[in-house]
RNA sequence: CGCGGGAUGGAGCAGCUCGGUAGCUCGUCGGGCUCAUAACCCGAAGGUCGUCGGUUCAAAUCCGGCUCCCGCAA
């Protein structure tokens, strides 16, 4: 099938190459325009301009599809593509109903919740944030609304307890591409019967903010632990930044008379959390050096019981 | 030229301010102890101190260039 595809970071490339590897033709790849990013403010390429590039396929990055004259010259382009199919995977942009109506096929979406949960920005971090056991890709018809569109096709993937954003965003991204080529697929037959979202059981991921890791070790240990498997978490240690990639939640045999966020094991790392609970870290990151495991840290620094974190 | 930290045996660090024998906690290898062990004891191997140049009798340490890694901010 003749298709244009739309998408930016990570989590979309596998499904651009499963489309550029699967037998469709890809007569152009739309992706947001290049930013300064970066120490040194470096100009990157989107994740999905490189994939692009690799295949030699026509990448566009207009400001914006809905206004100014980039949007005028996208409709140009757009209508020169001429695609049967648009596939538009965390794009960025929303799509003015001129694009959403071009293209014989519709545009289809692939988003990485099982609608209507967790429409939105970031839904694979919020899920991990929420503590759910189970979550998954879901492939639409795009609508106006935010991912508001009839649902096509999905699949489902159980989260682990102690499972990290980072791992679950890799297989939802790898399991995406297999329900976009079922969705193609499923379209070129005739099979699909949409089925529209009960907007009464919908809920949204909001964008995620910095200050949503700081860690608050007055809140219970498990809700600080979810904070760090879903969005990395930072506090202090003496005064430099610390990055807690992973962790796990541990009773506390003694230490009650400590304040919330004192090492109350200094060999394991752990701390003691609002509830009572301890929370020992496992992957760190000081200010200033590369991730890596408690127990490497803890052989060159000397850790004391008691000192408190986030001060 | 956005701000800042860092590069020292396989890992994580100290030493650098006040130049002069390479240190710590582990790991590895060999031996010992033990019913046994990731425990304990003894011993060993392993580093051109990121790189290039400068100052000096002497540089991990002082000065300058370069490469790479990272935190912040965007």
């Amino acid at each position: 099938m003749r298709i244009v595809f739309m998408g930016t970071p990570d989590f979309a490339v596998p499904c651009l190459r499963a489309l550029a590897e699967g037998g469709h033709e890809v007569a152009g790849v739309f992706t947001q325009p290049d930013k300064p990013k970066g120490r040194g403010y470096k100009m990157i390429p989107t994740p999905v301009k490189a994939a692009a590039l690799e295949y030699g396929i026509p990448v566009y990055q207009p400001l914006s599809l809905r206004k100014g004259e980039d949007a005028m010259i996208c409709m140009e382009t757009l209508r020169t593509l001429n695609p049967e199919l648009i596939v538009v995977v965390a794009y960025g942009q929303i799509l003015p109903k001129e694009i959403l109506e071009l293209p014989k096929h519709h545009c289809i979406n692939i988003h990485a919740s099982l609608l209507p949960a967790y429409r939105g920005a970031a839904p694979i971090q919020w899920s991990v944030l929420n503590g759910e056991a189970k979550t998954g890709v879901t492939s639409m018809l795009m609508a106006e609304g935010l991912d508001t569109g009839d649902m096509l096709l999905r699949a489902e993937t159980e989260i682990g307890g102690d499972e990290s954003a980072d791992s679950l965003h890799d297989r939802l991204s790898e399991m995406g591409a297999r329900v976009l080529l079922d969705t193609i697929e499923a379209i070129e037959k005739g099979t699909l019967r949409p089925e529209p979202q009960d907007d009464a059981l919908s809920s949204y991921a909001v964008r995620i903010t910095k200050d949503m890791s700081a860690l608050d070790f007055s809140k219970p240990a498990q809700q600080l632990h979810n904070i760090i498997r879903g969005i990395t978490g930072f506090t202090t240690l003496e005064g430099k930044r610390l990055k807690v990639y992973a962790s796990q939640v541990a009773a506390l045999s003694n230490g009650a008379e400590l304040a919330n966020g004192a090492v109350a094991d200094a060999e394991h790392f752990v701390i003691k959390c609002g509830d009572g609970m301890g929370l020992r870290l496992t992957e760190i990151q000081p200010e200033g050096k590369k991730r890596m495991k408690t127990e490497d840290f803890l052989r060159g620094k000397k850790l004391e019981k008691g000192i408190v974190l986030g001060q």
